[in-house]
DNA sequence: CGTTACCTGAAA
DNA sequence: TTTCAGGTAACG
């Protein structure tokens, strides 16, 4: 469920609480063997227990936690994981799969209902995560480095930019919405795009991804903060699960269809058919429908 | 390249 | 009961 903004919330809140902390122990409570993908909790805790946490940081949609020996702790929150800062008083968590005591009592809590998070301790995180794209809010991220992810590619503009090796961080929600800011159709040839397209692509990208930080997040069903707390953007989406309802610039309904397996959310009129893009007459913009019913 | 599996719970 | 879910890896 987490997409970058997501996980830099979580990033945001956790980083005073644990930077400079101590780890006291781990624990994998039950149902949670899974997230270390075969990697013996003994293994993990004798890498963590013992060590302080230097820096908090984050690679697309992966949170690093680097550790005072150089090696990191990656966590990967997929469809359902959440990290919470606790007290061990606090009420219990439902579907708790992990916990990190910190020294001075706190615990950070790891939840995930459909067990598909992953954790991983790894020696040189920069080689763990190197298959990764650029950083869509990072200062190498121009549109001529989105072009570089994306020319001579044939598949769907949408899929492509859902490739963590072409662009790291971009998911389901944030996806769709750039497109609609772009005024793009989710299935183009992702390397069909003309320079006018590949910048207003490029800066939809930014925009989506810095609203959705400033928003504090997406949580549309499981999603909460590194404090249990449930983001904003949710109310700002302009296609995502918005199927039927009217397109807020012109009025035309929302639909949805399926591109690469992931429901996809788009506005017929504002982002006009592949087809119909390319056989557009070059500068010259398509007249658009009247808004009647 | 597109499709399926992984897992569980909520909503239809 | 069936379908769907914000992600990704493993298939064919």
């Amino acid at each position: 469920m987490p997409e970058l903004p997501e996980v830099e919330t979580i990033r945001r809140d956790l980083a005073p609480l644990v930077v400079g902390r101590r780890i006291v122990a781990f624990h994998v409570a039950p149902g949670g063997e899974r997230l270390l993908a075969g990697v013996p909790a003994a293994a993990l805790r004798a890498q963590l227990v013992g060590r302080r946490l230097t820096a908090l940081g984050r690679r697309g949609k992966y949170l690093l936690f680097h550790l005072d020996d150089g090696a990191v702790l990656i966590v990967h929150l997929r469809m359902t994981g959440a990290l919470f800062h606790r007290q061990p008083a606090d009420p219990p968590d439902p579907f708790l799969r992990a916990r990190l005591l910190l020294q001075g009592g706190a615990e950070l809590r790891f939840t995930d209902i459909r067990k598909f998070g992953t954790w991983q301790v790894v020696a040189d995180a920069a080689e763990t995560l190197a298959h990764l794209g650029p950083e869509p809010l990072g200062r190498a991220f121009t549109a001529e480095a989105l072009w570089a992810a994306l020319r001579g590619r044939t598949a769907p503009l949408k899929s492509a930019l859902l490739n963590q090796e072409r662009v790291a961080g971009l998911g389901n929600i944030y996806v769709d919405e750039a497109l609609f800011e772009a005024g793009l159709h989710p299935t183009v040839p992702a390397g069909s795009l003309r320079p006018a397209e590949r910048a207003r692509l490029h800066a939809a990208i930014v925009r989506v991804l810095r609203q959705g930080v400033r928003r504090r997040g997406a949580s549309f069903r499981d999603y909460a903060d590194g404090l249990g707390r449930r983001g904003r953007q949710q109310h700002y989406v302009r296609v995502f699960r918005r199927t039927g309802q009217p397109c807020d610039v012109c009025g035309a309904p929302i639909r949805r269809t399926v591109v690469g397996g992931r429901a996809t959310h788009w506005c017929p009129r504002c982002q006009p058919a592949a087809q119909a893009r390319r056989k557009a007459p070059a500068g010259r913009p398509r007249r658009r429908p009247a808004l009647s019913a």
